[in-house]
DNA sequence: TCCTTGTTTAGACATCCGTCTAGGCAGAGA
DNA sequence: TCTCTGCCTAGACGGATGTCTAAACAAGGA
């Protein structure tokens, strides 16, 4: 596993939106890690890969944390490797699945924008 | 417009994936910003009303920078405002778009995560 | 009042997506 | 080798989504 099918290094800008706006290329590519997190099960999936001490969870335990079949989950764990969100191993039995901090911290900052980005008499109205 | 069905202030939590799991309601919550930024032409639509000197657009330029049609322009802009990510306001004939920036920096909170998440092992794997 | 322009709404349609059941593959142990 | 467990793949199905055309609404000007 861990399979090097890993999406080639996007050229997509790490800066914050209000800086320039994306061109079309950058807007497909980044668009597919936000609509992996566009689900409430995937967020939570990735929530709790993300928060685990040690960084990495075993597909048992993220099966156990829903009422949802476990081809289900394996889908969305799939979907969230295919986004570049998190990636996995087997070690035996087991398969254990880690986020990669690198795709996360490019998506934050692009939305990392000033408090003051509206216009005054909006903020107002 | 700046219809008032903005979105009830929601109790989602501003701390980074890593700090704690979301809660089921959270996650529903959240996933819905992501999922309105899980298009590219959403995402665009976006960026350049971010982008934009002065923090408002008219939807007449938006229009023009894609080759679709202004119902289905008119479309993506409803889903990001229903998403809270932007905001409106008609004045005469024409209707401004810009961005709430509050919304922006919960998502990009979250996902705000330390360049150690991952397991050792997993990295240099 | 009527026309023109800018924008949204309504409805149709093809495609995508989330979920399931059934079945297959991988590794461990008897 | 057989069986058991953990996980994934394949395929089906109903509902959601992105796009369009047609039509309605809003504001300004003749």
């Amino acid at each position: 596993m861990s399979r090097q099918e890993l999406p080639i290094l996007d050229a997509s800008c790490c800066t914050p939106l209000t800086s320039e706006a994306l061109t079309e290329k950058s807007a497909v590519d980044l668009a597919k890690g936000f609509k992996a997190m566009g689900d409430a099960v995937r967020l939570r999936l990735l929530s709790l890969i993300a928060s685990r001490k040690g960084g990495e969870v075993c597909v048992c335990e993220l099966t156990d944390a829903f009422t949802l079949t476990g081809p289900t989950i394996s889908h969305h764990l799939r979907v969230l490797r295919e986004a570049g969100l998190i990636d996995c191993q087997r070690r035996g039995t087991w398969v254990y699945y880690w986020i990669v901090p690198a795709k996360l911290s490019t998506l934050s900052q692009l939305l990392d924008v000033p408090a003051a980005s509206a216009p005054l008499d909006a903020v107002s109205a």
